[in-house]
DNA sequence: CTTTTTGCAAATGATTTGCATTAAC
DNA sequence: GTTAATGCAAATCATTTGCAAAAAG
């Protein structure tokens, strides 16, 4: 549904959109595939100013919105305030954390088709399906009585 | 892995709680069973109003947090800028427009047994668990190119 | 050269907080 | 009476926008 692209084929991909291949959007993918997991702007932020200095907040949050149409990352889908991008590209699901906000990831095999074709024949255009779990991780569990 | 709520019962889970039932949140806990989809805090607060005169927003908030800690409404999972909470509590899925943000109800069975069961044994107390669907909708496909 | 991208500063908009007042119990 | 809940105004914080300067093609 979405493969991790190679920093030539994200050049490849910008270039055919007519985009332009800066250090900036190149550093950010980098980043990307180096955390490999969850990640917000700021982080995002964090890591690349120190291979390349002076990038803005507003160049990452457009980078990021940039990737996710050519489907270099995808927003994880959870409850919570601040949106999380996933650099993992390969279908997996997710576990969200009501008390502290923590977004994991869970592996397991889920037939979703259903839900798939159910969407597609409402005319829907599906690119993406995920599980999303809501609840209690471990630690919160421990650390409140509830 | 939550049933709906009465009126009385809410009234007995608030007392349970040390929690003080007011008209505000047995109106809004109302409004939420009128509403029974998707409702943002402002769009709670219009139909609150009409019952009740002078709500503020942020005791909309506050009761929506309340009411999602007592399962009364859940945080729908799908990336977005704005918290949408839904009334409905059995269980169903979500389809997640990414132009034009736009949430709506999917049901088809799908057997999410293997992630919750994967997620518990890791240790994580799963409450709710859903599957939510990234793509186009029929209306914003017909609108633009791609 | 032309047009996109960037960085910065300022704006936006949802959500939260502080605090005095009001209402449950 | 005590203590929690409310309303209001102000604060916070992620995300976006406007625009001039820099850089890609």
């Amino acid at each position: 549904m979405a493969g991790r692209l190679s920093s030539d084929d994200l050049a490849d991909a910008l270039r055919l959109n007519g985009l332009r291949v800066t250090p900036q959007r190149l550093v950010i993918h980098r980043v990307l595939g180096e955390i490999g997991g969850h990640a917000t702007a700021d982080q995002v932020l964090e890591r690349v100013e120190a291979l390349l200095p002076n990038v803005s907040l507003p160049t990452v949050y457009a980078t990021l919105a940039l990737f996710e149409r050519l489907g270099a990352v995808h927003r994880v889908s959870a409850p919570g305030d601040r949106a999380v991008y996933d650099t993992r590209t390969d279908p997996h699901h997710h576990v969200y954390c009501r008390v502290c906000g923590g977004v994991v990831d869970l592996d397991a095999p889920v037939d979703l088709s259903p839900a798939v074709d159910a969407a597609n024949e409402s005319g829907f255009g599906a690119e993406w399906v995920e599980v999303t779990l809501t609840g209690v991780c471990r630690s919160c569990a421990g650390a409140d009585a509830n």
